[in-house]
RNA sequence: GGGCGUUUAGCUCAGUUGGUUAGAGCGCUUGCCUCACAUGCAAGAGGUCACAGGUUCGAGUCCUGUAACGCCCACCA
């Protein structure tokens, strides 16, 4: 035990334990030590990644989910590493790369790819430094990058295994292009924004006996009118009566004067926009699907970066929305527009780099989800896995109702390519692991690879199982899988948590794991999404430096609500600060009392469980000892309904209101006083209440406690707080020890009285020094005797002002015989309570009553009601009127005693 | 267009199965540098629980509807 600084120095202390943790290694787990095993993955932050103040929250739930269990005495595993983010890595070096004057085309792929490793291993381990900064409980010596050797090899396995049972295909489709990122885009990635855009009404001339008609148009409305230059038809709604006439006729599409066939389509809905749609298979998945319906070819008019190709005749080589523009000022020029409103719509965005994505046609790989999604579906509709809060498990079947297959290809260099192989020689296309030398079927060497790489969550819906090492079969996979908790925000249950789950019931037979615990965004204070653009994220890093890391972490836990979203400002950290500060002090507190009267210590720790002397145990001993047994069965109950909040609100309670203010008060009457016996007990009491107090905390705040476990001698030098038992309620204890919830509703009542006395006190301006003693008189002995037993009733009596408390002591003389003095401090006077309003308003609160049991009575007396309802709704009846009744009783007693 | 969430004190939010007087933190007011802590102590003010109906002896809590704000999903051009 050493002596605590004054001032708590959170810098140097959490760095201190932190590198102490790592080297005794108590962040590693062990299959091979047996025991229940707790498994949590980290949601892999992207390698490219700095910790921003979701990953805080993120992190700091799952740390403190593991540090519990772990302290709880399962084998905790929380399995750390990095994702390599595909295309957001690729844009980040490629971006260093034009500062040099180059693009990634310049070096070639494979020099690209090296590019991209050397700065992964320059930069790329900062979001792990900054992890362990927060207090991460990883075992750090598992950590997986999604393209490590061992996960590319569980990525090439399920790629093949997928191939072979025909999952994965290969087909020309409508898929979201990203002209700015070059590559195709899942669903998911391209993220739908509001846009107020425009909707442009196009006059297409009717040609009528293979000549134009230049008084005749069909009108069709559009979004995009530079698409119109890949129009390979128009469509009308066959029932549609407007335009009957022309279906099967022609239309010349303005500017390149094609010949278009109007065709009918039921999808056409007659009602938006004029009822006619004008078909553009190459650049909209609907006209897709009407092109192939109706048997037309697609025309591509724009290149990848989305320039306009040849296929845009006049217009080639102009940017997409410049040649929008020009289309629309020249349709202008020549009497083709109708007109242009104003039109809200949702356009998909690159989710990587905020690009409007473009729908565009081309051949791609893609997975057919619903054979894996059905199984996926089954697990949390049976409830094997759980969401909580529960409202997302219908997020999650609804998506996977109406699943889409899922687009896994992408145009960039980055990742892992896609193991398909096509021989040269004789055409045969096949998936296989490592790198084949021939052909399997030619025995050609004339072979190419695909060029594509995967998305980057094909390797990461493995990591449940990938991490521990499948496919091959290890004890390690045998004893963490499944996992049990997954920690995550409701953005990426799609890209991630849906797809974790099918994958593990497709390659390893069973789920990945049992809960899912979904929870807030964090915003700032005004509502609006933590973003680098908008300039008002939090840095959790400076949150660090400026008040600790625990001080973040606690504070985050305090305020954030399950799964709601937490509004953050810079302020409220100063909750979990100022918590931190005074543990610290009520630490320093206990050692200075200590350096009178030594607790014993035994072997290098103190022996702070030891037990109590019931004879030598006060009402507030057993107090603080039944609060802190009712802490230990909130918090852990907390815990495992995942309330952090909760767990937070209740230890900050207990240990500040109760301990601090209330039982660290009574016991300096003791400690400063002359009983040897007493103040040895109260100090006992205290290191005990202390010391479970610091295990409970622990997963909120684990260096700060880790230090004062030291700091007070609680464990060896060698042993960590991170491996001290997690507290059970103290039942046999209080039962030992005479502590009863009767004893402690008594001195809780005997707190509120003190707490009148000094609202008196200020109301009468007695200085704040100056100690009087005080009793309470009433008008009967009989009435004393029960008020003495009954405090409870007493306080309510106070406050309704029939008793008052009086200062009918004078110092230094004796105490009347028949009143003894419940308090030793304030003194109050007479006069202060209207005792007439009080009265009245207890009488009027009793009429109430008694109308309402009447009521109740009249139902319960009710035949009728009784022979219809079922039991338990009678039951219920019965109870609550019990309860009326006793709130009746209570405040007629009241009533009388005022007389 | 579909789904979900939120609406409680000046601010940010708790409030588990309906039941004593609706809570906390911050902010504000008053008094205290009292020998662990001014990053603190004691006390106080401040609420028609968004609105309208309904169920109930009793509703912040359950039901129906309305409004405002927010989020997610969505191939009506």
């Amino acid at each position: 035990m050493k002596e605590l600084e004054k001032q708590y120095d959170a810098k140097s202390v959490e760095t201190r334990w932190y590198q102490w943790w790592q080297q005794q290694g108590c962040f590693h787990s062990d299959a091979s030590r047996g025991g229940t095993p707790y498994c949590v993955v980290i949601p892999p932050p992207n390698v490219t990644g700095i910790l921003h103040i979701g990953h805080a929250l993120n992190n700091t739930i799952q740390d403190i989910l593991v540090r519990w269990q772990r302290m709880d005495g399962k084998n905790t595993v929380w399995m750390p590493g990095t994702d390599h983010a595909g295309i957001a890595t690729q844009n980040v070096v490629e971006r260093a790369l034009r500062k040099e004057g180059k693009t990634r085309h310049d070096l070639g792929r494979e020099a690209f790819i090296k590019k991209v490793w050397d700065w992964k291993d320059e930069y790329g381990g900062t979001i792990v430094r900054q992890l362990k900064r927060l207090g991460a409980s990883c075992d750090w010596e598992r950590e997986r990058f999604t393209m490590d050797a061992g996960l590319s090899e569980a990525v090439e396995e399920v790629f093949c295994r997928l191939y072979d049972k025909g999952l994965i295909y290969r087909a020309n489709y409508i898929v979201n292009w990203c002209p700015r990122c070059h590559t195709a885009l899942s669903d998911e990635e391209s993220e739908h924004q509001d846009t107020a855009g425009k909707l442009y009404y196009i006059r297409y001339p009717v040609k009528r006996d293979g000549k134009l008609t230049a008084t005749e148009f069909v009108v069709v409305a559009t979004t995009r009118p530079e698409t119109l230059l890949g129009d390979v038809a128009v469509a009308v709604n066959p029932k549609d009566e407007r335009y009957k006439a022309l279906i099967g006729k022609s239309l010349s599409l303005p500017v390149l004067h094609r010949e278009l066939p109007v065709i009918a389509d039921e999808f056409v809905d007659p009602a938006f926009g004029t009822g006619a749609v004008k078909v553009t298979p190459a650049h909209d998945p609907n006209d897709f699907d009407m092109g192939r319906r109706h048997e037309l070819t697609p025309i591509n008019v724009m290149h990848p970066d989305g320039v306009m190709n040849e296929g845009a005749g006049p217009y080639a080589g102009l940017d997409r929305f410049e040649c929008r523009k020009r289309i629309v000022t020249d349709l202008t020029a020549a009497g083709l527009i109708e007109k242009i409103e104003p039109h809200q719509h949702a356009v998909g965005h690159c989710y990587r780099c905020d690009t409007v994505v473009e729908p565009r046609l081309s051949l791609q790989w893609f997975v057919r989800m619903k054979p894996l999604a059905e199984p996926a579906l089954q697990a949390v509709l049976d409830g094997r896995i759980r969401f909580v809060p529960d409202r997302w498990n219908k997020v999650y079947g609804d998506w996977m109702e109406n699943i889409r297959d899922w687009c896994i290809s992408r145009q960039i260099w980055w990742g892992h390519r896609i193991p398909v192989f096509y021989c040269d020689s004789c055409n045969h296309q096949w998936a296989a692991r490592g790198k084949p030398g021939q052909c399997p079927t030619c025995q050609s060497e004339k072979i190419r690879q695909d060029e594509d790489v995967l998305d980057t969550w094909f390797s990461s819906w493995l990591w449940p199982f990938s991490t521990f090492g499948w496919p091959k079969s290890n004890e390690d996979l045998k004893f963490y899988y499944p996992g049990n908790t997954l920690v995550t925000a409701s953005e990426i249950i799609f890209f991630w948590v849906a797809r974790m789950v099918m994958a593990g019931i497709e390659f390893m037979g069973d789920i990945p794991f049992r809960e899912v615990y979904i929870h807030g965004t964090v915003r700032d204070d005004k509502g609006r999404k933590m973003s680098k653009s908008l300039g008002n994220s939090i840095d959790p890093l400076t949150i660090i430096d400026q008040y600790s890391a625990d001080a973040l972490r606690y504070s985050l836990m305090m305020i954030t609500a399950t799964g709601q979203d937490v509004y953050l400002s810079n302020e409220k950290f100063e909750i979990g600060r100022n918590f931190g500060t005074k543990i610290w002090n009520a630490a320093r507190y206990m050692q200075m009392q200590e350096s009178a009267t030594p607790v014993p210590v035994q072997d290098g720790k103190r022996a702070e469980d030891s037990d109590f002397d019931p004879a030598l145990l006060s009402a507030d001993d057993r107090h603080i000892l039944v609060k802190l047994s009712r802490s230990i069965e909130s918090c852990t109950e907390n815990l495992k309904r995942f309330r952090f909040n909760d767990a937070a609100h209740d230890l900050y309670e207990f240990i500040w209101h109760e301990y601090c203010d209330w039982y660290v008060e009574y016991s300096k009457d003791v400690l400063y006083g002359q009983d040897p016996a007493r103040r040895a007990e109260v100090l006992k009491v205290m290191h005990y209440v202390f010391s479970n107090s610091l295990r409970l905390l622990h997963p909120f705040m684990p260096h700060l406690t880790e230090e004062l476990w030291h700091g007070m001698g609680y464990g060896a030098d060698s042993e960590s707080i991170m491996n001290a038992p997690w507290p059970k309620p103290l039942t046999d204890g209080l039962a030992r020890w005479g502590a009863t919830s009767e004893g402690a509703a008594y001195v809780d009542a005997r707190h509120e009285l003190i707490s009148i006395g000094r609202m008196l006190r200020v109301d009468c301006g007695i200085a704040p020094g100056q100690k009087i003693d005080y009793i309470v008189k009433s008008n009967t002995p009989e009435l004393t005797a029960q008020l003495r037993a009954d405090t409870a009733t007493l306080v309510a009596m106070l406050k309704a002002g029939i008793v008052t408390i009086d200062d009918g002591f004078t110092p230094g003389k004796a105490m009347p015989s028949a009143l003894t003095p419940i308090g030793t401090i304030y003194m109050p006077v007479e006069g202060l309570i209207d005792i007439a309003a009080e009265s009245a308003k207890l009488s009027k609160q009793l009429e109430e009553l008694a109308g309402h049991l009447a009521k109740a009575n009249q139902k319960l007396e009710n035949q009728a009601f009784i022979s219809k309802a079922k039991p338990e709704v009678v039951a219920q009846f019965e109870k609550s009127r019990q309860e009326l009744q006793g709130k009746y009783q209570k405040v007629k007693h009241l009533l009388e005693m005022l007389g």
